[in-house]
DNA sequence: TTGATTTGACCATC
DNA sequence: GATGGTCAAATCAA
């Protein structure tokens, strides 16, 4: 098991490194670099299924982009879905791949330290029985054009206020453009390629808080704690990304610089290395 | 005017 | 029946 476990790892990292190969637009055409993408994805779904992790892994496949093929919670965009009653939207729901994260609030800034690359709109708010803070629903903005189902709900931990849990829901299926992940335009820096099929920002990045060292200046984003309701609403929206992504055992937080491109086999390698361990 | 949020009501699940 | 999740009309903001 732990050895097919690890092929299936080497395996990701070779194609991976194909992939990188073809990167280049003059050696290689979109074709192969989709067939690799789908190839090195069923790799590490097959990985990740060995240690039943999946589920829980989604928010890493949210950086890998959600166009697996033979992943269980992969959906891809339905053309009915429009046109089905809301009690199928009910039952399709039910069987969406769910994670949930927490993600930190800097407690002198007030700056909120993760968000997922994605825009989100607010559909619906409701106080949960037995929490003190009222629970957000959000869906994905590009529901109504492009029939992502992605969601997530967003509710302030009862323990500590300072850390919103967020559940999300199913994978996008949308495409995000550019205008839409500020992140990277603000930094005037190099962007992935966001040609690339559902491209989502990797969400492995730490801009780093001057005043006390929490990942969260330089988001250009400010929420009031005095106001549970808006702190939800805003911490939803807040248009960069930065996560830390607690997997079990594991944990995927890792540095990212900005003025080096995203390198998908140095993120496979460590992954990689940390399964082996 | 248009897009986003709020909020009461409705529906599915347990 | 209680609760959570979603819908959609009303409202707000840019």
């Amino acid at each position: 098991m732990e050895e097919t476990l690890i092929n299936e790892l080497v395996q990701g990292m070779e194609l991976t490194m194909q992939l990188k190969n073809h990167l280049d637009p003059l050696a290689s055409s979109p074709e192969s670099c989709d067939f690799l993408i789908q190839k090195i994805l069923s790799s590490y779904d097959k990985a990740l299924s060995m240690l039943n992790l999946v589920g829980e892994l989604h928010q890493v496949a949210g950086i890998l982009g959600p166009s697996s093929q033979s992943s269980p919670g992969s959906e891809n965009f339905d053309p009915d879905l429009n046109d089905q009653c809301p009690r199928d939207v009910y039952k399709k729901r039910k069987t969406l791949p769910r994670w949930t994260e927490q993600v930190s609030v800097c407690s002198e800034t007030g700056l909120v330290t993760g968000d997922d690359g994605y825009n989100w709109r607010k559909y619906g708010q409701k106080d949960i029985l037995g929490a003190n803070f009222p629970r957000a629903y959000y869906r994905c903005t590009h529901r109504g054009t492009q029939g992502c189902l992605a969601t997530k709900q967003v509710q302030r931990s009862d323990t500590n206020p300072l850390i919103f849990e967020i559940t999300y829901r199913g994978r996008h299926t949308c495409i995000q453009t550019s205008q839409e992940i500020p992140a990277f335009a603000s930094t005037g820096k190099e962007i992935p390629n966001q040609n690339q099929r559902n491209f989502s920002p990797p969400s492995i990045w730490s801009p780093i808080c001057s005043r006390c060292s929490c990942p969260a200046e330089d988001f250009g984003y400010i929420e009031n704690l005095q106001n549970s309701d808006s702190d939800i609403t805003e911490i939803a929206s807040a248009p960069t990304s930065v996560t830390n992504s607690p997997i079990g055992n594991l944990d995927f937080s890792l540095d990212f610089d900005p003025n080096i491109p995203f390198d998908t086999s140095e993120f496979f390698s460590e992954t990689a290395e940390r399964f082996t361990h």
